[in-house]
DNA sequence: TTCATTAATTAAACTAGTTTAAGAATTTTG
DNA sequence: CAAAATTCTTAAACTAGTTTAATTAATGAA
């Protein structure tokens, strides 16, 4: 059941012969991590690269003066890692951190290295993930940049409702860029404008 | 000259065959633009990708007030598109404009895809360069939410002098995410400073 | 169930960066 | 080369968001 649900995000980017899905979805191997568990800590390598099949992570960094910046959340049907970390094996700069009990399909680099070479089209599939992502980040850093913290965390809470519930009002405030109590006054604005 | 510049940085990415490498970049047609020159303007849909051997273009949007803000700047060696615009062939929220005289090498939408197909190292070298790319957007992301404008200032003197020293301070404020008055104020400080 | 910890809220004082406006410097164009 | 347009600078008033600090609410661990 798990598989089905990264089968069908494969074949929503690159429509694959059922074998080959089989053969490639193979390759990951489920992983259950309890609520807390820390995959990645700062200056270490990240060994494996995440499918979340359930549960949810926090991808973030401690700036200098010590307070964490999020850089994403990953929920059921997202990928969980250091891009640059996992593809260099060098060491990180993130802390990746599972925010409830969540289960995952991992891979290794090797094995990861080996399914580019033996199935181009995860070559394909990936560049277009990698593609639509670069475009994405695009778009996030616009977003900072010409919308205001309150219409941020509109954005935010129409697009990803499930999160809303789900994280901290602090974590979304370090996702969106402001403080815990700049947020904490936005949404006290916005419940008296809806009454 | 040019088509060695884009063997160049193909191959520092993918090693291919001599031979391969001239047929793949055989693909990409040499095109000069004036300066002032629109590639692209928002609502229309990015015919061709385009790599800078000469010259220098800036990637930039328009908000709902008017001001625009620049997402990046192109100079030689980099790749010049709006990449959802390009591989999705929808209308694009992006102005591209040549800051000086320029020289690409382009390729269209259709022989792009002909390269993917017949060269599986192609796809490989684009998954990586997307890859990069996303590590790169991330960064950049994190670093405007932990540093101040005058640190984002300094880091972009100290990472792009020549496009530093080519394009105006206007755009390069736009690009930090800050006003114009301001960076000028920053400028004024850093020189204070200096003495 | 209770104690301890962490998150959320509120409010006042503050600051990094914006806005507006006007003059000086530079670049572009005819 | 001169006029027009744009960019750069300066400064004062302003504001979106921060900081600090204190209180309350919620969550987690024993």
């Amino acid at each position: 059941m798990y598989y089905e649900l990264l089968k069908t995000h494969f074949n929503k980017i690159v429509r694959l012969p059922p074998r080959e899905l089989d053969t490639i979805v193979d390759y990951y191997q489920e992983e259950k991590v309890a609520k807390g568990t820390f995959l990645l800590r700062k200056s270490e390598i990240l060994r494996l690269e995440g499918y979340v099949v359930e549960g949810c992570f926090k991808i973030s960094t401690i700036d200098k003066k010590g307070s964490e910046k999020v850089l994403y959340f990953a929920a059921r049907d997202w990928w969980v890692m250091d891009i640059d970390s996992f593809a260099n094996q060098t060491a990180s700069s993130l802390d990746i951190q599972a925010l409830e009990d969540s289960t995952l399909l991992v891979i290794s680099k090797a094995r990861k290295e080996q399914l580019y070479q033996e199935f181009p089209k995860v070559e394909r599939l990936f560049r277009i993930m990698y593609q639509r992502s670069v475009a994405a980040w695009q778009k996030r850093l616009i977003r900072n940049q010409t919308m205001t913290a309150e219409e941020r965390y509109q954005h935010f809470v129409t697009l990803y409702p499930e999160i809303t519930e789900l994280v901290t009002n602090k974590l979304i405030a370090s996702y969106l860029g402001i403080t815990q109590e700049f947020l904490s006054m936005i949404r006290r604005r916005r419940a008296e404008k809806r009454t």
